[in-house]
DNA sequence: TGACGGAATTAGGCAAGACTAATAATATTG
DNA sequence: CAATATTATTAGTCTTGCCTAATTCCGTCA
């Protein structure tokens, strides 16, 4: 028996796929030497790629001659390649990436989004375009913010700090942002980088706040909250 | 010489690194049997992967003894920690996807984003949680489209067709939506499912739009390209 | 102290995916 | 049509990252 029991392609072979699908497109059929070019590798790589993807069925492959996708490996790269188109322009046109980059990065992506989020993401591009005043809104504030590509990213976005924390959440401290007197005490109640933080509650005025540490309950000033950089989990 | 030239981690690698971050953040330092039950992983992986990491500098690594991120290591960890944070709130937040289903995907997402578009991500968050107008307009249009699991996706959000590209777009066709007499007539202009058309312009009124199809041009009535579903490069 | 049991490491194997070098098939062309 | 050039395949190697099995280390307890 030995079904093909593996549904899903690695990264790599959905790329050989593409390949296939934009070569076939232009010509009828692809060649191994167009494949090679496109991918960047060398010509035995695809021979063995092309011989995978006939054993589970997604081209047809005979030795020496032109290669053509199944139907069912059509299905398969025009999916991955909705998925590379829908994201690039997202990156694009929503979070203002410049198109050569968007383009690398979406052909990373491509294969780790399920077609799910891309559906969704499809949607909320369409949504973005149908709100022009949305549209302009958000690349307004992209640019802003992205404009010099000295300040560290970091800084340019503003860290999430303890007084930013939901209650309930855990986090790890990676700085405390504060002049010598107070970060010496903070650290000695155990607020220093590499701490795990819970948020335990507030009050009604959200000051102070009350933090759980090593076990230890602590009532932090939101003042205080503010200076403490974290990662949330 | 030969110095550590590879400066990035591989996914795998980023995982470990994370499961440490965590670990050590909770408990001080981690142990092998830590990492090996939250990565689902054999103990002799472990030893591997921290032989790798402490070589790259990013584990203070000894023999039988506890693990600690070496100053690299716990930056580079918390910046993949908060990609996985921003990527996962984003598909919650923004995309309405489960809670469940957005971590497992933001774990698989965190490795093949750069810094940069999560930070945009994040600032997207920020400015629709900031316009209650459109966080409600986006969520109620995904939850109109996305409600009745069984319609398929691209029947949900209408697949694009000749009719939406844009001048100077290249496209393959996937499927010709239209009953007998009209859809024999475009495919005996080549206009068939696999083929690839580009769009040369339209007129004015937006009809008929010019394509070009194997190096010969047509002319397209919008009502027939709007029945050419494609799939964008 | 010494024996035991759990934790960690080593040794060795396997699969995926790339590479080089050698070889074979096909195309081109005088 | 034979010689040559191009293209493709095979064979064998390397790296990464996982596994199992065997072994070693170390803390605990009688
Ligand atoms: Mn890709
Ligand atoms: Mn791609
Ligand atoms: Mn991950
Ligand atoms: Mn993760």
């Amino acid at each position: 028996m030995t079904f093909e029991s593996t549904k899903s392609l690695s990264a790599s072979l959905e790329d050989y796929l593409q390949a296939i699908f934009w070569t076939a497109a232009a010509k009828g059929a692809a060649r191994a030497k167009d494949i090679a070019r496109q991918l960047g590798v060398k010509a035995s790589s695809v021979t063995g790629a092309l011989q995978t993807l006939a054993e589970k069925r997604f081209v047809h492959y005979q030795p020496y001659e032109a290669i053509t996708l199944t139907a069912e490996g059509f299905d398969e790269a025009a999916r991955v390649a909705q998925r590379h188109f829908i994201v690039r322009e997202f990156f694009v046109t929503v979070l203002g990436l410049d198109r050569a980059v968007a383009e690398e990065e979406a052909c990373r992506t491509e294969h780790c989004l399920g077609d799910d989020i891309a559906e969704r993401l499809a949607t909320l591009m369409e949504f973005v375009k149908a709100h022009p005043d949305m549209e302009s809104g958000v690349s307004q504030l992209l640019a802003e913010r992205y404009r010099s590509a000295e300040i560290p990213a970091q800084v340019r976005r503003g860290l999430v700090t303890v007084a930013d924390l939901r209650s309930g959440q855990k986090a790890v401290i990676v700085a405390v942002r504060s002049g010598g007197a107070l970060a010496r005490r903070l650290v000695d109640m155990g607020l220093g980088r590499g701490a795990l933080v819970e948020v335990e509650g507030a009050a009604p005025t959200g000051d102070p706040i009350r933090v759980k540490i090593r076990g230890y309950q602590l009532a932090l000033r939101r003042t205080e909250a503010a200076v403490i950089s974290v990662v949330g989990k």
